[in-house]
DNA sequence: TTTTTGCGGGG
DNA sequence: GTGTACGCAAAAA
């Protein structure tokens, strides 16, 4: 003890403490070897800055500031030092008072105070967390190497404790990662869950080398992974020393800051169980309205959050873990009747294999999820300097939004502060033209080519640095307006967020570039994804209305050129003969009629020989047929639904079309599919239309199986308070009746039976219908004309020729 | 058309 | 906690 030595560590995560006089960042970090340690980090003191309003008597001030007590809960806040420095604000010189406090805490208060001051102008920089100003000031990144020297020192801690003399980070980084997914399997009869009154019956544990299931019914199994404790209590504190035993990494969980958290959390209050898994003993915490489960010292990350922020390239509509898993791996969940666990639990114990089997399958996949996600989020984390617990949970507004912050020491330039909770009013009700939408003439068409502006907005903001920087500088006032504006940006001097985008440009054409030679490099693609997710976030960073640089100006003007520049195309290639089926922000679509592609081609680098900086406009595809229909009420091209079949890729591009959701049957989806692929992969609309009016004879003479006239809804309040009784809702109450609870968010299964009177006396449950016992004239009327009506009336068929009665033949 | 509510995910 | 952190779509008004 006491002696003097150095350690070097790879940045897991950091907390702040306060201690008695002092602020403290505890580091969590392992070294090379993969242990675990805390290095405490106590040279670091908040601050902001303050603008004095004449530069008269500085050190008199000083020392009027250095006396300010301002009251602060018991105690008094009061400022540690002041250093004077120079920063710039718009690009103009400040000279500035760095103002030092013991405590972050007292940042506001301190603040405060002096936006009261006579002989103080303006405060800045005084709502950035204390953790980001540390990794910002320190220019450390996450998961980066750091060398420390100091010394151990005796502290309450899972891990060794260090208290470090000096830091200095180094530009290595880590991306081996240890981790540990887990799920818990809870006791419901229903689709509400009631963790006060239920408790969690099994929890499984997923890393490398381990698998555990941790369960409190004794029941014989031959699974080795299957562990007895006495109970739920005893089962919790089990889950907690296993993890401290372990200490992974990173703790992964699939929708666990919204379930398996909160959960352990209220079954452990309830038991009277300390959740103190944090690595210094301190509590699992639930933030409240953002909801999100936090450990000191154990990342956890919970991947539905990062999948449904910045994962939106998924195909997949819905985020459930089985959805994502056999998207993104292949595989699904395992099988079983999740309904029935809490029955078996009670009564038929010797069944729960299959429950402990799905339960650890779970968390299998989970961790598998994590293997192909972290990559992502580690590079996002290098890219904008934010720790992965942050970087699973902040949109993508934040993540430019910290970029910019780490770069704005470069340019001396000062942080803006977010906007107080009345701008933040004001902007919200503050609305501005969007992106260009042509309306397509509803219609069925051959030789569709697509072309589309490559990263519009981005390459927009770089060409014509487009920045609150730039905004109405003094030099450039005639030298033209962004156009339907009064608007100018400078074009003399580069505005810091456009040069700061055009560095993301370049680096991922660099990384594109390294590609080519490596094609199956996944942390170069996820490098070239994080990459191109923030570059395409600057525009709606601009239009944010929390951003510290929003710029409504800025966001207006991208908009407005990007509207210009596809009008422009339109014009041309009107010009230049071709008709346009349709046009929307960044893509145009042309009916190449009897022309060839390389016109269209040769029409794409003409254009692109006019287009400044980094705009380019791609020649996506030649569209072998395509449809556009009309809005339900009238003639109008509805905008954004189309659908395409390019033969290159031997693929449809299906957009807009909504009946791919809920509370509709499995019939009518089907339909409307097969529909869209007779008509454009077959290019037969007699048999597209034959099939349908096959579909709607097959229904009418009860051929078609009960399973695919399946509606499912969700329940959406308690079954009492529904007025307008539909069908979902009759149903739902009869299954009450019948001892199966029904509450908000159950899913109710139904099906419109035949006979006379209102729909909600006919809903029954599918185990109650009999096959065929369904209502054809409902399903044909209410499922199947709606799906394809508007497809089929693109070819000439109307409503009624669907309908005519089924006298002729040839349809049997 | 504008405002309010409530789901998403999880068993 | 360098406070006061969702976002969208359907239902209701």
């Amino acid at each position: 003890m006491g002696e003097k030595v150095e350690v070097s560590f790879y940045l897991l995560d950091i907390v702040f403490k306060q201690k008695e006089n002092r602020p403290a960042l505890c580091l969590y970090g392992k070294t090379s070897s993969g242990k675990k340690i805390c290095i405490v980090e106590e040279n670091f003191l908040p601050y902001f800055y303050a603008e004095p309003i004449e530069i008269e008597d500085r050190e008199r001030l000083k020392k009027e500031l250095l006396a300010l007590k301002v009251p602060f809960k018991e105690g008094d806040a009061v400022i540690h030092s002041v250093e004077e420095i120079e920063k710039k604000l718009l690009g103009s010189k400040k000279s500035l008072l760095k103002i030092f406090a013991l405590a972050p805490s007292y940042i506001p208060f301190l603040k405060r105070e002096l936006d009261a001051h006579p002989k103080i102008k303006k405060c800045y920089e005084f709502d950035i967390s204390f953790i980001y100003r540390y990794l910002i000031d320190k220019n450390i990144l996450p998961l980066a190497l750091l060398h420390a020297t100091g010394e151990w020192i005796p502290e309450k801690s899972k891990v060794p404790v260090f208290l470090a003399k000096s830091i200095t980070p180094t530009e290595e980084t880590t991306s081996d990662l240890q981790i540990m997914a887990f799920d818990i399997e809870t006791y419901s009869k229903t689709k509400v869950f009631q963790p006060e009154k239920n408790p969690i019956l099994m929890i499984a544990l997923y890393g490398k080398d381990f698998r555990k299931v941790l369960t409190w019914k004794k029941y014989s199994t031959q699974l080795d992974y299957v562990e007895f404790a006495e109970n739920e209590k005893e089962m919790l504190i089990r889950f907690k020393d296993l993890l401290k035993e372990h200490l992974p990494d990173l703790l992964i969980g699939y929708h666990s800051d919204g379930f398996d958290f909160p959960y352990i959390k209220t079954r452990a209050e309830i038991h009277n169980v300390d959740m103190d898994l944090g690595l210094d003993y301190s509590d699992l915490t639930i933030g409240r309205s953002s909801s999100s489960a936090c450990i000191a010292g154990l990342p956890h990350i919970d991947l539905l959050r990062f999948i449904r922020h910045n994962l939106r390239t998924l195909e997949t509509e819905t985020f459930t873990l089985n959805a994502v898993a056999s998207e993104i791996l292949g595989e699904k969940k395992k099988e079983v009747d999740i309904d029935a666990l809490s029955l078996v639990w009670d009564g038929e114990a010797e069944k729960l294999d299959q429950y402990c089997e799905y339960n650890l399958h779970d968390a299998h996949l989970t961790y598998q999820l994590a293997q192909r996600i972290l990559p992502h989020m580690i590079e996002l984390s290098g890219l904008v300097g934010l720790p992965l617990f942050d970087i699973n949970r902040v949109s993508s507004s934040r993540l430019v939004e910290n970029f910019i912050m780490r770069r704005m020491g470069q340019f001396k330039e000062l942080i803006p502060a977010k906007p107080s909770y009345h701008e933040n009013q004001e902007r919200r009700s503050l609305t501005y033209e969007g992106a260009y939408v042509h309306e397509p003439k509803p219609g069925f068409y051959r030789n569709v080519a697509v072309f589309d502006f490559r990263s519009l907005y981005p390459t927009i903001i770089t060409a014509h640095n487009i920045s609150p920087y730039t905004f109405h500088c003094s030099c450039c006032k005639d030298k033209g307006l962004v156009p339907d504006t009064q608007y100018w940006f400078c074009r003399e001097k580069d505005g810091i967020l456009p040069s700061l985008l055009e560095e993301l440009i370049l680096r991922r054409i660099r990384v594109k570039e390294m590609l080519k030679s490596d094609k199956n490099n996944l942390l170069l693609q996820a490098r070239s994804e994080s990459i191109k997710l923030l570059s395409n976030s600057f525009y709606g960073y601009l239009a944010f209305f929390g951003a510290r640089w929003y710029s409504l100006e800025s966001a207006l003007s991208i908009t407005s050129y990007g509207r210009h520049y596809i009008s422009q195309v339109i014009a041309k290639a009107q010009e230049a003969g071709f008709d346009i089926i349709y046009a929307d922000t960044d893509s145009v679509f042309i009916n190449l009629n009897e022309r060839k592609t390389e016109d269209a081609s040769e029409f794409v680098q003409e254009i692109n020989k006019k287009l400044p900086g980094f705009m380019e406009l791609d020649y996506e595809d030649t569209y072998k047929t395509g449809i556009f229909v009309a809005v339900k009420k009238g003639h109008a091209g509805a905008k954004k639904k189309y659908a395409l079949f390019s033969e290159s890729r031997n693929k449809l591009k299906i957009r807009g079309f909504e009946t791919i959701r809920k509370n509709w049957s499995k019939l009518a989806k089907e339909v409307q599919q097969k529909v869209l692929e007779i008509l454009l992969k077959e290019e037969n609309k007699e048999k597209a239309f034959d099939y349908v009016r096959k579909i709607i004879f097959d229904i009418q003479t009860k051929k078609i199986p009960l399973k695919k006239m399946i509606i499912s809804t969700h329940i959406q309040k308690s079954i009492e308070s529904y007025e307008a009784v539909g069908p979902h809702v009759a149903v739902a109450r009869r299954m009450q009746e019948k001892g199966i609870p029904m509450g908000p968010g159950s899913i109710v299964k139904f099906i419109i039976t035949s006979g006379e009177g209102m729909l909600r006396n006919r809903a029954r449950p599918p185990e109650e219908v009999k096959e065929g016992d369904y209502d054809a004239e409902y399903y044909i009327n209410n499922q199947i004309v709606p799906a394809v009506n508007s497809i089929l009336s693109v070819v000439g068929y109307t409503e009624e020729d669907l309908l005519k009665s089924n006298e002729q033949s040839d349809l049997s």
